[in-house]
DNA sequence: AAGAAACTTTGCACCTCATGCAAAGATTGT
DNA sequence: ACAATCTTTGCATGAGGTGCAAAGTTTCTT
């Protein structure tokens, strides 16, 4: 990677914590873009060049589509050949950046306070997720051979997406989360979803 | 109700309709909120005490929070007793208006044309779902006798506004369309999520 | 019916967000 | 070293959005 893109990478960086770090401090209302830009150390104009808006900010680059390789495999019926399992492995990569996993986890936990603090960007992320939604559709759909814009498999993926979100309110982004105990997690969930709405379902 | 809110309700129908009217024929980004006042015949500042933001003015009331009356019986085991039937009766409501069925309709048709025509939109919508879904988790979570931030009721709540969301995408809110077809149709979805995450669960 | 009280509309000043454009500055390849 | 390419920046501009106080309406009281 050459001297420019390091720069940007860096610039980009730098706007996002100096984004988060104001904006925790002193409240989404209270932080403008000049500031941003300032403790950046560029101009107004260069924010916009990186971020389309504020918040765009904030929420960084997570969650990104998935890894491709991911993809294929579960469009072939893999890895494991059980759907739910191998629909895990596939939202698992979800959460999984380029950056080291401190930097990740920082990032996680920083977001999960901002979306506390600021219930404003929770529409925002939620949008984000939309994205991630309508890609799942496809592969899910893609798997099970039916059309692309396949009602089943949009429900499915919709569930799927519930679901995570629902796992990301839970996890606390520690030291000691292993990726085995949030694969038992996001299991159990389903699990739950299962029973609640399932053949058998019981009140509840 | 007297000549003051009457008039109120006529000027928020009027902007409503000159926002839903002027983007669909020339598109979000070429309306200006001057010019909604001015279609509806009132000043800019005062579109701005009737809607926060020009989004809202194209997305109206609904959903709604779900009648008093219909949730106090879900919550205490009604009407039938059976879970996902009673939960289907309390996300009818939120289709529901104080509007006479043709207009209700009318918005619907409107409100998903705007979906398709501008995307920007979806997650605004979604995040009005949002709202609804924390109260939906609630009453649900009130009904089974869970405290109130139950992690079950959070995901069954999510589940159930993806069937909705699902939903509302495939309703052509068209005239011959009746309560019993939309029950049935919310009905299936929910199969087929039980089906998809089950106990039996196939692929797929 | 008259006037006070309460509410709504409006104009104005002001700030922030966001984009297009062109000039200046930095990096890369030859 | 020079040209080509990309990035940053300042400037101008438009649109979204809010607070405030004055003017205009509706409602309440007597």
């Amino acid at each position: 990677m050459g001297l420019r893109e390091r720069k940007k990478q860096a610039t980009r960086r730098a706007l996002q914590d100096a984004a988060v770090r104001l904006t925790l401090e002193r409240g989404l209302e209270n932080v403008t873009v000049e500031e941003i830009a300032a403790e950046a150390d560029v101009s107004t104009r260069t924010f916009f060049n990186y971020f389309a808006t504020k918040e765009d900010a904030l929420l960084g680059d997570l969650p990104k589509h998935p890894d491709e390789e991911v993809l294929r495999r579960f469009v072939e019926g893999g890895p494991t050949g059980d759907f739910v399992d191998d629909l895990i492995t596939v939202l698992i990569t979800f959460l999984v950046s380029t950056d080291d996993l401190a930097t990740q986890r920082a990032d996680m936990r920083a977001r999960k306070e901002l979306m506390e603090r600021e219930p404003q960007l929770v529409p925002r992320m939620l949008a984000r997720f939309h994205d991630v939604e309508m890609k799942l559709a496809a592969v899910v759909a893609e798997r099970t051979g039916a059309p692309p814009e396949d009602e089943r498999s949009l429900l499915v993926a919709a569930a799927a997406m519930a679901v995570m979100r629902h796992m990301i309110k839970r996890l606390r982004f520690s030291e000691g989360e292993e990726t085995a105990d949030v694969r038992a997690s996001i299991r159990a969930a389903f699990r739950q979803l299962g029973e609640a709405y399932g053949p058998f379902a019981a009140d509840g």
